[in-house]
Formats: structure tokens, sequence, C-alpha cells
DNA sequence: CTTGGAATGTCAACAACACTGACGTATTAT
DNA sequence: ATAATACGTCAGTGTTGTTGACATTCCAAG
């Protein structure tokens, strides 16, 4: 067994990086996020829905009154593949979809009083989970770990996601 | 505008956890599994394959001679669902399978040169990444994304975890 | 030595979810 | 009037996952 390099700062406090550290983190955030979606989809399952729904869910929940475009460019899928999902939510009574009273073209997405329920279903499952792995990892933890991520966002994607948080302080 | 709680720990020492910072932990997952996956894809899309073929690939590079029923349990699909990728790399000349000396039921996976050389673009590509991401958010950060991420792992998913790293200290 | 079970491969069918390309319809903006 | 935008839809295709069924090979236990 050879020796393990296990500091990870030098002296002038930068980071050194060793393959075993990125391989640990890849394989950190595929096996994370087989959890991360399991209990969700469990749910899903019985109800014959799929991920791409409760992504739908969770940002019309998130921004009610969203237009298609805005939804659209937050999941980036094509529109033909968010409107297989988002026919399927209209039909089923969980989502409204109502025209636009400034502009008429744009439809204005929210949830129903059953989409909102299936959604906080949907949400407290996975908070669950998140609540757990936040416990047992500690606060200090928990603010690396959004630091980290926030950091491996595209710079398109991630203004999205700071649009939804809107620069509140957490 | 509300003001919003920001301390995340009381006087015992135990987390307050707001849904804020729950969904936000939530939404980060998502769009940084997005960053996380798209240097890849990008390389895998020129090759016409798939993120099923990174993943092979990924774990037979990890564990050189491991066998079928080990990749399976590792990836948490079915065996026709890994054979189909498995074929087509095997086919391609990337993916060796030889069969077992101990128990000749056995086929042993393994990584030929060309294989070693699609694995190791896609390895870079990810990791360059990763790297970024570490650096720009520092060793503390580091440390307590993994933590997260393990906390999130279901227990069994966590093993395979935990033997691929071999319980070295990084 | 036979028999049961384990490890593997394969065929067929199906579903979810992504893509491209093309077309149509309102509605707004120029 | 014309162009551009927002949205919906039809058709086709590909990857990746699933079930279910079946065959083969081989180890191990009775």
């Amino acid at each position: 067994m050879p020796q393990v390099q296990s500091r990870s700062e030098n002296t002038r406090g930068m980071l050194f990086l060793t393959d075993q550290q990125l391989r640990k983190g890849i394989e950190a955030m595929f096996f994370a996020y087989r959890g991360f979606t399991a209990d969700p989809d469990r749910i899903l399952a019985e109800k014959s829905y799929g991920r791409a729904h409760h992504r739908a869910l969770h940002f019309i929940h998130r921004s009610p009154g969203t237009t298609v475009n805005n939804l659209l460019a937050t999941l980036g899928v094509t529109k033909q593949s968010l409107n297989r999902v988002l026919r399927t939510l209209i039909e089923d009574g969980l989502v409204l979809n109502e025209i636009g009273t400034r502009d008429k073209r744009q439809r204005h997405l929210s949830l129903t009083e059953p989409g909102i329920d299936l959604e906080r279903a949907l949400s407290n499952a996975q908070s669950d989970r998140m609540r757990a792995a936040y416990r047992k990892a500690g606060v200090d933890a928990v603010h690396g770990f959004c630091t980290v991520l926030e950091a491996m966002m595209d710079p398109e994607l991630k203004e999205h996601y700071e649009n939804l948080t809107g620069g509140e302080h957490i």
C-alpha cells in the first residue's frame, strides 16, 4: 500500500487536487444523485408519472404564474419534451394553464389544489432525506456542499438557480 | 420582504433547517448535476454513445477484472440494460470480456487501450469541471460537499462507494 | 453422478424521456 | 402589412431503463 497524499493544501493555501479526490467527488455525485431521486421516484411510479413530471411540478410550484418559455429555459429541455409532460399534468387537473392578460400569447402555469398536494408529497420525500443528510453532516458541511454545487453549474444554469432563490441570504 | 431566519444553529448546536435551505439544496443538486454530466455528454454524443456507456467505462476502469454481477450491483440496473451497453463496447473493442479462471461462469471485464483512451477523455472532461469547482469553493467546502453527498446515499449504494475508495484517507 | 442454483447472455416488448424537423395559430411588435 | 414571438402538435428516432421468458454453462451439494 503506497502512502497517500493526505494534505490537500500547500503552504500558499492553494489546493492540491489528487486524482483520487476528484474521482471520489465524481463517484459521490453519481451515488448521491441516485439517493436524491429514489424517494420521489417511488411515489411517482405509483401514479405512473416520471421524473420529468416532478421537475415540472417543482418549478411551477416555485414560480407560480411562470410562462412556458420560462419553464423551458429552467428545465433545459425542448418544448416538445416539456409539452408531453405538461399536457398530462393539465389533463389530470394538477396544473392550470391560463392565457396571459398582458400578452395573450403567453400561458401562465400554476398548480391546482391536487397539484399542490402531489408536489408537497414529492417535496417532503426528497426533503426528508436532505434533512437527514444535513443533520448528519453538520452546518459547515452544508455550506460547503452548496458552495461546490454552485461552482459546478454552467453559468447560464446558475442564473436560473439564483433567480429562483432570489438572492436571499440563507 | 419578510426577515429571513439566517441562523442555522441553535444554542444546543442542533441544526435549524428551514424549507428554504432544503429547497436550495434540492435545486442545487438538480442544476449541478446537469453541469456535472454536460462535458462528458458532449464527447459521448460525437461517438454516438450515451451516459450508460460512460458509467460502464468508468467503473470497469476503476475495478479492472470486475465481473458482470459486480458491475450490475454498482450501477443498479438490470442485466438486460447493462448487456446492451456492454455488448456495443465489446464489439467496438473498448472492453475486454474474459472467462474466469477460478469460476468459468464469470466474465471478467477490463478496458482495452482504446477503451482506456476514451475513459480518460471522459474522465478528464469531468474532472476539469470538478477541479475548477473545488478550487473556487476551497478546501473546507470540498470536505463538506463529500460529507453531505455520502449522507445522502442509500446505505447499500454507500457500500459500493466505500468499496471503491477502499477506505483510503483522502 | 445427478441435480439445483448461480452467472451470464439473449430475445421480445414496452415505457419514459430526450432529440430533430416541420407545420399551424394566435398575438405582438416593427 | 410583415416579421417575430409564444405556444401547441404531429411524426420519427435514439438512449436507457423496465419485465418476462428462455438457454447455456458451470459450480457445488446431496
